[in-house]
DNA sequence: TCTCGCTTCTGGATCGATTCAGACAAGTTC
DNA sequence: GAACTTGTCTGAATCGATCCAGAAGCGAGA
């Protein structure tokens, strides 16, 4: 038996294919009582409603917004970040009625068929990074895309915090601490030398901003050791190794990230260093497990976030591809304290 | 200007939308040197590949399966059962190049617009429940289906497992401890005295495996306190207090599910009473939480169980609805021992 | 009576691909 | 040399809806 679809219907009551179509999409473009007893005709036959596929092809809209995580979905849900920065999507998604289709990047080779056959009508790259292979993939499906938190692409738009302000904010507050010799671990391509006006890339920002805080309390970046590592719990445990070894030791360590930081919080209890008194520490981010660690970080604001990527994406279309760059808070817990020499 | 299409680049190079199309789709069909040119026309003319909405509507096929948990999409995923599960349903689906789709029930009135106009192949339905709206959605959608974990209904394939058998288990173990005076806590809608033999649903079937285990050693069902509560931890509280009140007070306390028996163990722990020495409680499904608690349940194979769904989905369609019950196991933690008074 | 506006319904074009039967040329087999 | 493969490409039909211009019917206003 064939399957039922809108002409099959419309045999059965004696009406045309588009009124049956409007009896389903377009209820005041008929009369109601034919309505009642087209979609009675359909119940009865079997009739599942209007091909979502067909409706997406005639139409030109999807209604789905497709979200590439990285590899790790779970991660990506046990992380409260990213629960609250879909949280934030979803409510301005709904209004629209528009869903949301989660995607993960599978090691696999094919991994870009994911990206390549979504039915979609535009994607979010959440929290990726420079050079992962979903950036091409997204770019060659030339369909609206925004980047959120992580990289900053010349003319892809994007959503994040201001990550140079931010950093700056947080070195500032351990040198309006007192500290003066700092350490700093970070994870980028980066130069760090290099000014970050004319580069992209969080990592690269963050380090501008330290290293601006630094000017600004008289500290010469050029006597700041720098430390380049693996974006890892163990990356961050060995460079903080490297760090405490120096003569003379660092009284505050700064990562790029929450999750450098607390590998750093694992070496200095391995030194028997104690935390704040011995040596300070920041990371960035604000990750869950920063809380449990009492690290002090930088916390954005996840769900506006999500909100803000979620315009971008279903309000029309801008003529620039805009940037939106957001609000942080300084979150400032039991990992730092005045520097012990003072 | 008009959008690429197939037709575009056919023109531009000269040949047929079908060679164009072999191209993508069936790189054997067609001399390898013309195949690289119309490869590089089309991405040199911007094209994005062949639309995934036509594709899908002329094959037929979309290469989805949509998954549709409840409205705590967080939860979902922070909960090791769920990942596991869908970790075994990604496993099957990826052979068949099929992804996920996760959807969410939203509280929204219209949330069966999410089932109705998913453009999938298929749909699991994740632990919903009972009654639960989308399980409609689901049957009017007209397509394949499994339920997965509850709740059991006619005709319409299920991937579980035997509640009954593993209650029965569960309720022996606490019987060959020595307990005899036992206190039941569920939330079902089922009778508990009614043979679950004829009734659907998990909690029915949970309850009968309590009763056969009772029968077993002797202890008359009739004089085992049963009480019926809300699914929660409140709810498991609550049931727990009115238990322990009573003279005599129950040695052991079987609840339904782990959530309502973290709820007994607090009651347990308000009471004055220590686990497992005054009271033994026991749950069910080996939720997270349940380990932390040291909490003795039943646990289920959860990865197996995605890769049965997925299976059951992929494969060729069966004549009858199957139903396929899988393994469990106990899981002794420490919520048990024997009873005080022995 | 004629025109206008409104509601209700229709038929054909269209969205962008895939499928299928078959055309054509070049090489193989007997 | 006829019959058969094989490789390569084509054109029309098709998937199931929505959109658009327009037609029919009907009551109101001039």
């Amino acid at each position: 038996m064939a399957r039922v679809t809108l002409k099959t219907i419309a045999d059965e009551v004696g009406v045309s294919r588009t009124t049956v179509s409007n009896a389903f999409s377009r209820p005041d473009q008929l009369n109601p009582e034919l309505r009642r007893r087209i979609l009675d005709t359909a119940e009865r036959m079997g009739y599942a409603g209007p091909d979502p596929a067909a409706r997406t092809l005639r139409r030109g809209r999807a209604g789905v917004l497709g979200v590439v995580l990285t590899e790790e979905i779970s991660y990506a849900f046990t992380d409260p970040y990213a629960t609250a920065f879909l949280r934030g999507l979803a409510e301005v998604a709904e209004p629209s009625s528009t869903s949301l289709l989660l995607m993960t990047w599978p090691d696999d080779a094919s991994a870009d068929a994911s990206v390549r056959e979504a039915i979609v009508d535009g994607f979010v790259a959440f929290c990726l990074y420079e050079g992962h292979p979903a950036l091409e993939a997204l770019r060659q499906r030339r369909l609206p895309y925004v980047i959120a938190g992580e990289p900053r692409i010349e003319g892809v738009p994007f959503v994040g915090i201001d990550d140079r302000a931010a950093a700056r904010r947080l070195a500032s507050y351990l040198l309006s601490l007192g500290h003066r010799r700092l350490g700093v671990i970070h994870h980028g391509f980066a130069d760090p030398d290099l000014d970050a006006a004319g580069t992209s890339g969080a990592v690269a920002a963050r380090l501008a901003g330290f290293r601006e805080a630094a000017a600004e309390f008289g500290v010469d970046w050029a006597d700041v050791p720098v430390v380049r590592t693996l974006h890892s719990r163990d990356g961050g445990h060995a460079a903080a190794q490297e760090l405490l070894a120096l003569d003379p030791r660092p009284t505050a360590i700064l990562a790029t990230t929450d999750l450098m930081a607390l590998g750093a919080l694992r070496a200095a209890d391995e030194a028997g260093l104690t935390v704040p008194a011995d040596l300070s520490v920041t990371g960035f981010d604000d990750i869950p497990g920063a809380a449990d660690a009492g690290l002090t970080t930088i916390r954005q604001p996840k769900t506006e976030k999500g909100r803000a990527v979620g315009r971008l994406l279903l309000d029309p279309p801008q003529p620039e591809a805009p940037s939106i760059l957001m609000g942080h808070e300084l979150i400032i817990r039991d990992s730092t304290s005045l520097p012990h020499d003072l």
